[in-house]
DNA sequence: ATCACACCGAGTAAGTTAGTAGGCATACCA
DNA sequence: TGGTATGCCTACTAACTTACTCGGTGTGAT
């Protein structure tokens, strides 16, 4: 379940727009300009998001981007897994199959592998983009 | 913290060796039947473990591979961290030093980053072998 | 002396990551 | 109606990582 760059500049490009929403649309050179992320490839990222009905879109002068529902109701989970895939730390199914294969012998790594997806599922999936601006600064 | 093919043969394998503990001593060549590992993979993956001191070994003939402790006493996240790095959903420094760096942002992902990474290293560290090798057929 | 094993360094093919390049499509505005 | 600002789309690529393989050397029991 590796967050990779793709991963991080999502979250990030998404609590930017959590911050503006819903009054302002937000432009993907703004956003890459704030956030140091490369433009070009954040022009990536924003098509996936939407892709995943995450977000939507407005074209041509004064267009730019927008959250598609409200910051409370988009949970950081639903981010990774469309930037990064699936969150379990066996990603691939070649290794799943091998597990689930070698069933007898090893159910019980199996089953540990699942608990701890679980657990990174439960913290991502429950943690939503509201509850990340709720603390401008903490610390 | 995706768990990578070699990952996932360094635990088999530990896990083979855990069930012949502490009596016999066992070759790469055995693990890497049983298991359907590339035999010659493994041999480096052992190598790892052993540089770790997670396991010994004998040369010549007779020899093979057994672990340093008890089973009860190697817990899963110290062999993932030995051949896959770091638990951490962020693993290299790069993303870390972005989200360190960006403090005032994002100080809440960060701390949602940590709490995933304690999570998946709570239930990692707290499992042994011996724990894996209690359940010989669940299911 | 032989054989069975572990040890070791190097090499490599395929896949993934983290981008870049360049142009097309659409909307606003004068 | 034409320019300009924006998003959309396809393709390409350099660097890195993964998952191995190869060919040998060192060591100890018999």
């Amino acid at each position: 379940m590796r967050i990779s760059s793709k991963g991080l500049y999502a979250l990030e490009a998404m609590i930017r727009l959590a911050r503006n929403y819903p009054e302002r649309t937000t432009k993907i050179h703004e956003i890459a300009v704030q956030e140091e992320i490369p433009e070009k490839f954040l022009e990536l990222i924003l098509l996936d998001l939407k892709a995943a009905r995450l977000v939507e879109s407005l074209r041509g002068a004064n267009g730019g981007y927008r959250l598609r529902r409200p910051p409370g109701k988009i949970f950081l989970g639903e981010i990774i897994r469309t930037v990064d895939g699936p969150l379990a730390p066996l990603g691939d199914a070649e290794s799943l199959r091998r597990l689930v294969k070698n069933d007898r012998k090893h159910s019980a790594l199996y089953q540990v592998m699942l608990d701890v997806r679980n657990a990174a599922a439960g913290i991502l999936d429950h943690t939503s983009l509201a509850d990340l601006c709720r603390h401008p600064a903490r610390s």
